[in-house]
DNA sequence: AGCACGATTAACT
DNA sequence: GTTAATCGTGCTC
């Protein structure tokens, strides 16, 4: 499946934020790919939206969000998780998709360890979660994903089809409308379990 | 220069 | 349901 393109990014975020359903996240790591798709989002839109960072203005953490569609804005929260969104619109509008949750489908041995051997159930449903499985830190801030040859990406996925909206979690700090307003974005009916391996001889990227 | 607080998670009771 | 972990950021003094 060919990669999304910057076109797919340049649009309204809360169209990426849905579109994002289904698609796959990959983040290639020592050559080896560890992927998921995605099944929950959240859009984050302007500056007047005040439970978007870019709140505060165009400063040196927001900067990423006011750059061109299709980067990596990757901050740390808590000072424990990184926290993995894709830029969207155009350059100079500060807007991005937060990835919420995915459902890992390749590279698991590896994700696995990355998430200290937890059950699968619990290996990427959570913002931090997900980049501790596929290794995604601040070092990804800034990255294009729509470059070639780029090792964090995502790929064109057959689309989610039936999706839930709620507002979004953790933002009970912003005033109303933005704490309320349907932004949240969830699969339903994503895979609850990864996929088994398939019989035979294992890919030559698929470890132990 | 100091401070309060997160777009969270995991391990508790 | 409660709470510790842990640090970059933006704001105040």
């Amino acid at each position: 499946m060919p990669r999304l393109t910057r076109a797919f990014f340049d649009r309204p975020t809360v169209t990426v934020a849905r579109e994002l359903l289904g698609q796959r996240l990959v983040h290639v790591v020592d050559g080896r790919r560890l992927a998921g798709l995605i099944s929950e989002t959240e859009a984050y839109v302007g500056e007047t939206d005040l439970a978007c960072h870019a709140r505060a203005g165009r400063t040196a953490r927001t900067e990423r969000l006011f750059g061109p569609p299709g980067r990596a804005y990757v901050y740390l929260n808590y000072g424990l998780h990184w926290m993995m969104n894709v830029v969207c619109e155009r350059d100079g509008f500060p807007a991005a998709v937060l990835i919420r949750a995915i459902v890992p489908t390749e590279g698991l041995a590896r994700i696995r360890a990355n998430r200290c051997g937890k059950p699968d159930k619990i290996l990427a449903d959570g913002p931090g979660k997900l980049s501790q499985a596929l290794a995604i830190t601040g070092a990804a801030n800034g990255l294009d994903l729509c470059a070639r040859g780029a090792a964090l990406f995502i790929e064109a996925a057959p689309p989610a089809g039936v999706v839930v909206t709620r507002p979004r979690i953790g933002i009970d700090f912003a005033p109303e409308p933005w704490r309320s307003i349907d932004w949240n974005f969830i699969w339903p009916a994503a895979p609850r379990r990864t996929a088994q391996q398939p019989p035979g001889p294992r890919p030559a990227n698929e470890e132990e």
